[in-house]
DNA sequence: TTTAATAGATAGTAATACTATTATTAATAA
DNA sequence: TTATTAATAATAGTATTACTATCTATTAAA
C-alpha cells in the first residue's frame, strides 16, 4: 500500500479503473451497499445497474465480474486498515503497545470515517466479515495469488508480524500468529452476531472481551 | 452426535434420507469427489447427475438445494471428527493430553479411513478445508442455525470447550479458544497449501509446526 | 475537421437453478 | 386377478445469471 490517503490499487483488478469517473465511483459505494444488502451469492451486476441507472455492460466495462468486484473491495478494506495502523502506531516505539493498538483496532466495530467519500467503511467491515473469505476460497487462488490479488491482506499480516518479532525476536511463528490474530478479530465477530454459542460473549454489544481474549492469546 | 458409526444427520437437511437408497450414498459418494474437483461455485446438480448417471430432478428429489447438500456433508465431517476425538480421548483423564490429542487430530492430514464404505474422509478433508466456511456465510445464516444446521460444529466446539474448563475452570474464554483452535488447524493448513506466506510453515507436508503453535497458543 | 477513443443501449447466448408434467414401475386393496 | 393408488424416474420447460457482441451516440485529441 501506498502512504497516501488515496490507496493504490492493483490494476489486474479490474478493466478500467473504477476510481476515475463518476460511473466507477458509483459501481463501488453502491457495489458495497448492495453487496451489503442482499449478499453476494444474490449480488449481481444486474441489479447494480438497475440502482445506479445504467446497464450490466456498463459494468462489465469497469470489470471482468462480480467476484473481480469483491476481492477489489476486500484488498480496498485491507489496506485502509493497514493505513489506520501504520497511522495509530506513528511515533510508538514499544512494540507491545503497537500490538495492543493493533488488536484494538481490528476488533473494534467500524463506524463510516468520512475521510473517503464515496466509500461507507462500516458496510465495508461487514461485507469483510461476512464475505471476506470468499475472496480467497476459489478454485483459482494460486492464479489470483501470483497476480498478487491479496498482497494488501498479506501486507498487514506482514506487518503485525513485524511488530511481533520486535516484541519477541526469537517466536517462531509470527506470521501464523499475526493471520491468526486478523482472522479471529473478524470471525469470532461473526459467531458473536450469528453463532453465539462459538464465543463467550455472545450477543454483547462491545468488543472488550474479544480484545482481551487476543490479548491474552498474544502476550 | 449419535455415539454409533452410523451418524445421525439432522433431517432437515435432506427431503428424502440419502443413506437409505443406492442413489442417495450415490450422490453423497459422488458428491464430495465432485465438489473436490470444480469446487463448490462451479459444482451443478447437472453435472453430479451426469456422473452418476441420473437426472437432476433425481437429485433434487433428495437435497432442496446445493448448499443443503454441502451443509449435510460438512455436517457429517465435524460429527465425524467429534466422535473420533472421543475415540481417542476415551479412558483419558488427564485434560492436558485430551487437548493435545484433539489438537493433533484436528491438524492431521486426514487420510480416506475405510471405516465408511462410500465417504472419503481425505476429499471432504480438504472440502471442509476450501468450503467449509461457505456452509455458514450466507444471509440466511441465521435460520439455517434456528433448524439446527449447524450443531454438529457447535457440539465440537462445546466439547473442546469442556476439555479447556477441566484444564483452567477459571479461564474465561473455553468456547473462544475452542473455535480457535478448530477454525486455524483448518484454515492455517489452507494457507500452507495456497498463501504460505501468512504461516511461517509454508509448503512443508507435515503438520508438525502447526501443532506445535496451537499447543502454544493454549498452554 | 477528422479520427479515434469512450460510453451507452440493445440484443443475444449458454449455463444455472429450479419447477411442473408426464411416463413408468411397484405396492396394495377389491 | 384386476384395479387403484402411490412412489419414482425421466422429460420438458422457465426465469435468472453471467456473460458477449453489436450498433449508435458522445466526447476528446491530433
Amino acid at each position: 500500500m501506498e502512504l497516501s490517503l488515496k490507496i493504490k490499487m492493483n490494476e489486474k483488478l479490474f478493466l478500467r479503473n473504477p476510481e476515475e469517473t463518476e460511473l466507477g465511483r458509483k459501481i463501488i459505494q453502491h457495489g458495497i451497499v448492495l453487496i451489503h444488502k442482499i449478499g453476494f451469492e444474490a449480488f449481481t451486476f444486474k441489479k447494480l445497474a438497475e440502482k445506479i441507472t445504467t446497464t450490466e455492460s456498463g459494468i462489465y466495462r469497469y470489470f471482468e465480474n462480480k467476484h473481480r468486484l469483491l476481492i477489489y473491495i476486500v484488498d480496498w478494506y485491507w489496506s485502509w486498515q493497514e493505513y489506520r495502523i501504520i497511522y495509530h502506531v506513528y511515533n510508538v516505539k514499544n512494540p507491545e503497545i503497537k500490538i495492543k493498538k493493533t488488536i484494538q483496532l481490528l476488533s473494534a466495530y467500524v463506524k463510516d470515517d468520512m475521510t473517503t467519500d464515496y466509500i461507507n467503511e462500516k458496510l465495508l467491515y461487514e461485507i469483510v466479515m461476512c464475505e471476506g473469505a470468499k475472496s480467497f476460497l476459489t478454485k483459482h487462488v494460486t492464479e489470483d495469488n501470483k497476480a498478487k490479488l491479496f498482497k494488501p491482506y498479506k501486507d498487514l499480516c506482514a506487518r503485525i508480524a513485524g511488530f511481533i518479532k520486535e516484541y519477541n525476536p526469537k517466536y517462531k511463528y509470527p506470521n501464523t500468529l499475526a493471520s491468526t490474530i486478523i482472522e479471529m478479530a473478524h470471525s469470532q465477530k461473526f459467531y458473536m452476531q450469528n453463532l453465539p454459542s462459538l464465543t463467550d460473549f455472545g450477543g454483547e454489544k462491545d468488543e472488550k472481551k474479544l480484545v482481551a481474549f487476543l490479548e491474552e492469546l498474544v502476550f
